[in-house]
DNA sequence: TAATTTGTTCTACGTTTGTAGAAACATACA
DNA sequence: TGTATGTTTCTACAAACGTAGAACAAATTA
């Protein structure tokens, strides 16, 4: 079970916030607001799938994530290459960094990176 | 308009074949496969959405993609950066080669394309 | 305590998606 | 030329989605 693009929005804003009331996550929607009853059967319906849960705090409810911004992220982007490099990752960091213009500094902050990945190899 | 997860599997097809007439796309279903109504009322809703045309070839159509697979491919990508690391494609990189594990192989071959990258700005 | 605000559930409705039968067509073959 | 075959369109229908009004409950305020 995935979520819907509406979800995945109020979602970002629930991992932004980590734990929020209703109230606020409505708050940080840009204009123009949806109803508090739209996010409120998002709530619910993203609480059905798994993805959130709240605990009551005393008047109302305190929303969080049940699943990390992380995970869920790697899973599209695996999800993706899968789809589109038949698996293979190696490809896709080809891909990504052919066609995306990163600056030097960027790609120099990656090298870095992939020469600790190698060493630990 | 984007494509659905149906519309989105049998796009992955006509790429494969670049060019094809119904039957052949049907044929390379994995099976279960869809029946045939299925699979024309998906290449129409295609059509309607911009990603697919078809040239009247003698008795039927010979359907190919408007869209590059990689023109889409990117484009998904980006909006996931932008959801997910607020269009820092950089960033993404950082996170995407820390969590992903990639071979020794893999990791130098990317090293070696981003030295070149480096070199060329 | 009555009125107001806030959060939630219930209900609903139009749209998109996944799926496919029925019917209409165009051919190809017998 | 009648019939089997493949293709497309029309129609349909259930599930998922995006959105939100109505109604209700709880808490706050006046």
């Amino acid at each position: 079970m995935s979520l819907s693009n509406a979800e995945e929005q109020l979602m970002q804003l629930l991992w932004k916030k980590r734990k929020a009331p209703m109230k606020d996550l409505l708050e940080a929607y840009p204009d123009p607001k949806p109803a508090t009853t739209t996010v409120a059967t998002l709530l619910k319906r993203m609480q059905d799938k798994g993805f959130v849960d709240y605990e009551q705090q005393g008047r109302s409810r305190i929303y969080f994530p049940l699943v990390k911004k992380k995970a869920y992220f790697s899973k599209q982007v695996h999800g993706l290459i899968e789809n589109f490099f038949n698996n293979d990752a190696g490809q896709f960091a080809s891909f990504f960094t052919e066609t995306t213009n990163l600056s030097k500094s960027q790609l120099e902050e990656l090298r870095a990176l992939i020469d600790q990945q190698i060493k630990n190899k």
